[in-house]
DNA sequence: CCCCCTTTAGGAACATGTTCCGAAAGTAGC
DNA sequence: GCTACTTTCGGAACATGTTCCTAAAGGGGG
């Protein structure tokens, strides 16, 4: 525990901890047990320091995976952007996709304004270039939000809902999928039946976000081009 | 407590309380002081037994929250539906939306896989509405699935961002939306500016919805009709 | 009327996130 | 070296969801 020799003309306690030390420590724990393993306790006793004292450094759990959410999309390379303006808000939607798809807990933290909301200026190219791209379409600012918003919800909730499928435990008696169908009432769901959870498991986010971004185009510049 | 008289035949201490008497009191404490505050111990309390006691009548909270829904979705008058299949899908999305968005609570649970998953019969013909109508317009099976599980993504996402987008307490010193953005690095975000909050803040389910269907439909018949 | 078996009840205890508040460890002025 | 002030630390304590395990309350057979 190297701590620094007193940064010059401080004043009070020194600091035993710093917050990047903090987001170092839950990355380690992360990539070692599991994000659901990451418990305030256990990353205090990480680092050597009391439980309470991380509250000194981060505001609450959420704010401390809000933090670790910055860093990792922060990391991310930013990819070539198609110049067709439809293909631009395709690549930008698909890579703030892939980076919350890849970090599960990011489920605990997605909603709230998302993106433009919590995170940091390292995301906002995604939100920009979807922004940019609906304005090249013919978009007014309006409807270029709108284009964003929706999108996003499509993600978050796409990213959400297959987060928690797996979240039953196996032990779990609760059934995933009811077997059988009252056909009466339902005759379709009746028919689909034993197949649902194959094509409920497919990964459609691509093909739903082209359609999506399809309908938002076509919807938002009226008569025009 | 007017405990019935012993079941006739029955085996074993009688109960004292039972799974529809823990619903109506759940109920009674969501009304009167809001959902933030039930809790298990409360309920236990409000039905005057242990809080363990609990437990033996519904597996876990989130059961509990799920047993909730579906009791509010089951008593959910359901609309005629309009004939052609494009506003069938949008009505029926709409009826999922509505009856999600008024109880916020239902965040917490939703996910999974959402209704087919998890809620009962009751809440079903929203989704066979959809893919029985998507059927109609043309869908193969899958493609009709694909349908129904793209616009659930987007409703799941559109009303679990909006529910936590208030969850910032008033006292919370998290900015809610920055005040100034990058105008060289994203110039588009900050042309918009002050306007986003208003932006952000408008209700457009419904004009996305729309756009999605019309993409989701033209993109899945091909070349047909 | 007593003992066995079944079913439910509920207290003790634990893990977790979080708040409170007094103790600890420095610097600055004297 | 002492006192005052500032900043950080961290234990005690609390609310909550949950599991474990033992006690309670019945029926049935003797």
């Amino acid at each position: 525990m190297p701590r620094p020799p007193a940064p010059r003309g401080r004043i009070g306690r020194p600091p035993v901890t710093s917050r990047a030390q903090i987001l170092a420590a839950a990355r380690r724990l992360i990539d070692q047990d599991g994000w659901e393993k990451l418990t305030i306790r256990r990353l205090a006793a990480e680092l050597g320091i009391g439980a309470t004292t991380l509250y000194h450094h981060i505001r609450d759990k959420e704010d401390l995976l809000v933090l670790l959410l910055d860093q990792h999309v922060g990391q991310l390379e930013r990819p070539e952007l198609p110049s067709a303006p439809k293909d631009r808000i395709i690549a930008a939607a698909t890579a703030m996709h892939d980076a919350l798809a890849a970090w599960p807990w990011a489920a605990e933290v997605l909603s709230a304004d998302g993106f433009v909301g919590l995170l940091d200026e390292s995301a906002l190219w995604m939100v920009e270039a979807i922004v940019a791209a609906a304005g090249d379409h013919g978009c007014t600012q309006a409807e270029a939000v709108h284009v964003f918003r929706s999108l996003w919800y499509y993600t978050v909730g796409e990213v959400l809902v297959r987060a928690r499928s797996p979240h039953r435990r196996s032990d779990d008696r609760r059934p995933a999928h009811r077997k059988t169908f009252d056909a009466a009432r339902v005759p379709h769901l009746a028919a689909i039946g034993e197949q649902w959870p194959a094509l409920a498991g497919q990964d459609t986010y691509r093909d739903g976000l082209r359609a999506f971004v399809d309908g938002l185009l076509a919807q938002a510049t009226g008569p025009s081009t």
